[in-house]
DNA sequence: TATGAATGAGGATTCATTCAT
DNA sequence: TATGAATGAATCCTCATTCAT
């Protein structure tokens, strides 16, 4: 009777689950059967609420989608100069990682899409869209510390690109454990520092000129 | 019944067709009967050279491994300075790429360890040993640039690591046209400037002293 | 809980929306989501009014049963001769079956009923009433030319069940276009020229004796 | 290793089981766990054979039209006159039901076609075939008939198609005990007084000229 | 040693039916 | 009385794995 037919509360519970199953086993190996019991429903209620498996799979994707963008936008601090600026959202995007892990993760499912196959257009819209707009946030401000000349001279959304490469494999490199190992150093301080020599990389022709 | 093959032609032709499909389809939607189609074989023999598909999956990532690792060993030049070493690694990092990219991703299929599930003991300890001995190689010569005073003191793994990291995230993101097509540029020359941008990075606060 | 519709026009509007359901996609594949979507009311309260699908089924039947034998009675015009009187059958029938193609099938649902499995009872019984009355129908007309001379003497029953069977395959034989583009000539002339045939071979003794 | 791939008689035993089920419960309501059962097999394994159900039912369709044209072919004996010919092959055709009442439906089955939607090409090719050579080897007795003088002249398709239907009709009508207490006379009998009564239909003419 | 027929557990999906509201 | 969310048994189909030959 409210406002939302079947239920709200359904919903949010096979979305929940399915977002838990589908980044532990991948699309594929991911079952609805598991999906059904984690929610405490049947298996039969799942196709109530999302005509296939596929189509789960891209409702959980843009759930996160829109979230994470959401939070990353609001992250930006007008006043800070364009350095810290990209220091910040580097920040942000690691500790939204810390506490969100699943929802994070939507960024390198894009490379398993090929996985589902058959129902392309609204996922990679929904994908591209995201990657652009991140990209478009962090190519501002590049492009404004360049203006400012803060930074060299570049091609915002290549640099841009490489920002996002980077934040995006230092975190995934601190989730394993070998890899950690290997490297050794504090998680945060990892991060922080990869980004940073970026950054003075970017500041560097300034300073030698 | 020993694990010893009987013909080392059939392992062969099992282990090449193998690795086709797993790379094209991956683990969970490839199958056994394409692999013997393609290998020429019945399906039954594959049982007889490796126990399970999670055995021949790891199989075909080990073999890789030690193929790519023997042919990164053989780029180092010693005679060039170290910045120029990091480039000549990098350019025959995305080559070998070009050349190889079903090789190549046994880079990428570490994480998807996971869809496997049961068989970390073997798959680890390879993969593992193939990243400490690419971060190795790129550390040595980080630490030589560091030594002669061409890059700024700085702990070499994790700045092997930055590089790696990087490395792969740009031949990733060549890989999606989407991603391309956001960023613009030449490929190999997306690539070549990133890697440089750290460089330069490294070698900045000595420009700056 | 009792078997006394609670509104006479919904259990009206399932009976329309499960009639054209049932004879377009047959029994076993219709739905009564389907049905419910189309009487423009709630799944639940179908079985608010029949006590499963196989109930309603046969409510449809019966209906169409009743309809149709009322109106074939009503075609008899004591006036004509016996054997024109068998035209004017056949020619309802034909156009009956055009106007009311859905009605129609219930003669044709009889060989159907096994799809059910255990309901014969209340359907077999309307089922085989309406063949009776329409049999009947036809042997009052030959049993009345038998007597009057004009068709040679025969077992009533069996000659009206030859044109029953005739007019049947006829009208059946005109639904499949690969039937009749085999068999060639207008809809309408093959089936009356069929059953002049009959009755020609009725009347044929006659005109050789 | 003979000639025939996987096992001659595992192909015999499913398409056996499938016939039975299919026409005790038709397409849609017959399963593949049934058929399985009855074959003594495991389900999986029908599907070695068959790709799909509806291939499985096409192959069970398929087989009965080869068994039985070739059978009805060879009951023509070129040197009984055409009225002879036509009743033996009614004869033929009843006896054939009698005998083999499963492989019998095939001509009922057509029909059902639509049941199964997304194959006919195949299906429809063959059934379009066997009506055809049924009603060819009908027509080609009646225009005999017609150019010695014993028939009337007519459209030879047209009449073979009435005959069809009525012997189809009436042997649908033999399987229906309540039809048959309705009518009353034996089985047989009815079944060739039918026939006899059009066939002299077809000879009126010629009598009374 | 190689084969490939057979297996059967497992997965996605459908839908008649129930029942709390 | 009507609703429609939830159910779960049933169905088709897949495929890794086994084993008799």
């Amino acid at each position: 009777m409210t406002r939302t037919p079947k239920s709200e509360s359904s919903r949010r519970r096979i979305l929940d689950s399915a977002r838990g199953v589908f980044f532990e086993q991948g699309f594929e190996a991911a079952s609805i059967d598991e999906m059904a019991r984690r929610a405490g429903i049947a298996k039969g209620t799942v196709y109530r609420y999302f005509e296939s498996k596929a189509e789960l799979y891209i409702a959980v994707l843009v759930e996160n989608a829109d979230h994470f963008v959401q939070r990353m936008q609001a992250t930006i601090e007008p006043a800070l100069p364009p350095d810290e600026q990209l220091r910040a959202i580097g920040r942000f995007y690691r500790r939204h990682y810390t506490e969100h892990p699943e929802y994070f993760r939507i960024f390198w499912a894009v490379e398993n899409q090929r996985l589902i196959g058959d129902v392309p257009a609204d996922l990679l819209a929904v994908v591209t869209d995201v990657w652009r707009r991140c990209l478009g946030l962090l190519a501002t401000q590049i492009e404004r510390g360049v203006d400012v000349g803060l930074f060299r001279p570049c091609n915002a959304w290549q640099t841009a690109n490489l920002l996002w490469i980077l934040a995006n494999g230092l975190i995934q490199a601190e989730t394993d454990p070998e890899r950690r190992s290997m490297v050794g150093g504090e998680r945060g301080e990892v991060f922080a520092n990869g980004l940073d020599l970026l950054i003075l990389g970017l500041m560097a022709e300034r300073a030698g000129g």
